[in-house]
Order: C-alpha cells, then sequence, then structure tokens
DNA sequence: TTCAACGTGCTAAAATTTTAGCAGATTTAT
DNA sequence: ATAAATCTGCTAAAATTTTAGCACGTTGAA
C-alpha cells in the first residue's frame, strides 16, 4: 500500500521494484488482486497494463495514518510527533520551511481565538 | 506490533483486546512467537505470564516510522505533514503546545543558523 | 489445602498466502 | 507483418498463518 500511495498508482511490477524485502513477483501480483478485492485499492487498464491506485485519497490516508502514528508513538501529542519531526530532518529543514511551520503555527492560533470568542 | 508499542509492553490478551478486527486469541498468541522469532519482539516471564515488549525502543520506532510516513504520504515534506498535523488535531492542539511547537522552531532556527555559520 | 481460573506448550487441521510456470493477448520495435 | 518482450489469467503445489482444543503448571481465593 505504502509503495503505491508514494506513488499515487503503480503496476505490480513497479510495486515489486519499489519493496527491498518483496516478496516474488507473483506474490505481488495476488497480493495486489487481494488488496483489490478487501476493497483498499482499484485499478485501470492502460497499454494493456493493469495500474492499481488507492481506492481511499493518498491525502485522507495520510490524515488517518498520521493520527494512529501520533497515538501510537507519541502518546497524542501533536507537539512531540513536531519534535520528533524537526529532530529527525533537522539539516534537512531550510529556512524557508522553517517558515512555513511557523506561519501555520500562527494561524492556527488565530482560528483557536477566534473559535474560543464564540 | 503498533499496539504493544503504544503501551510498550502486552500480554497476548491485551493485544488481542486492542485490536479492534483482531483475528482469534490463539492467532494473536502464534504471531508474537513468531514476531520474537523474527527479533521485533522479545518477552520476559513475571507470574506465569508472557510480557511481550518490543526490542527498538519506542523513540526509535518512532522516528523510523514517522520518517516513512513522511516520505510515503507527505512527499519527504516535514511541513506538509505539520500542516496535516496542525489540521486534524486542530481543535484539539491548546495554546500552550502551539507555544511549545514554536519554541522548538525557534530553537531549530537557531541551530541552523550556527551550523551555516561554519 | 483445595479448587477454579487462567496462561502456556503443543498438536493437527483449516485457511490463506506465496510460489512457479504456462497459454494467450497486447504492445513495441524491426 | 513479424518477432520479441511483457503482462494477464489461470492453475496447482508449497509454505505460512490461523484456528481450535487439550494437558499441564501457576496463581489467587476460599
Amino acid at each position: 500500500m505504502d509503495a503505491i500511495y508514494a506513488r499515487n498508482e503503480a503496476t505490480a511490477a513497479q510495486v515489486h521494484a519499489a519493496l527491498p524485502d518483496a516478496p516474488s513477483y507473483s506474490a505481488i501480483r495476488a497480493l495486489l488482486r487481494i488488496l483489490e478485492d478487501k476493497g483498499h485499492l482499484q485499478h485501470r487498464c492502460e497499454k494493456g497494463k493493469y495500474i492499481y491506485m488507492p481506492r481511499q485519497t493518498r491525502t485522507a490516508a495520510g490524515k488517518s495514518a498520521l493520527q494512529r502514528l501520533v497515538e501510537t508513538f507519541f502518546d497524542s501529542s501533536a507537539p512531540k510527533a513536531v519534535a520528533a519531526l524537526l529532530a529527525t530532518s533537522d539539516a534537512a529543514l531550510s529556512d524557508q520551511q522553517l517558515d512555513e511551520i511557523s506561519a501555520m503555527i500562527t494561524q492556527a492560533r488565530a482560528r483557536r481565538k477566534r473559535h474560543e470568542r464564540q
């Protein structure tokens, strides 16, 4: 699933290539069929190939995955998660990215104020 | 695994209870044994019960899980992930929590400055 | 101490997943 | 048009996981 979400859509071969410790190509094909049966994936034909894509939008899936991850590893605390995020991508985060995040905080604060005033 | 990480440690019964769409208790017991074989879990005995705990620390597992999630769903962009985080937990985030995050941003910026000066 | 409750080790069957490989269709390049 | 390369659908065997249940040991209460 992750491999497909990361690409938005993918063929069996791509999924197989993407997984480092993947089982056989046959297994991937079977698995994709199973995931489709279970309603997690759908596919379309293109040039005789099957291209699989998630049934849930990437945004929705990301949102719920993130929520579950915060619950599981960060005691449901968003700040703890952000701390981990900043720590790991430390060097990679540009000033601009930090600015973006700051701006979002400001916005969230404003939104909060508006709400609590009512 | 998530169920155990969320609790730091758990018995087969707890894991079974925690999973909403869990298979049988037997399957959970077998699964825990398998995960232990594969080196993901370890266990100790206490009052005749098996208490399983992860081999990796919760912090380390959370860190790598978060990283993978950001890659998969947020194009490796920490700000995008933070945006999603703020959007979902919007109402739940207190002023204090927002402050905490702000402070972390400031620190990260300072750390960045120090580095680039060299 | 005795008993009931509970958890483990074990086994064997059932269910599911993984594997390999072939025939036929489609695409691509020659 | 032909040939080579792919990819699917299919099948059946192998491997793995899931299930149920029993004997045995431990715990905790009566």
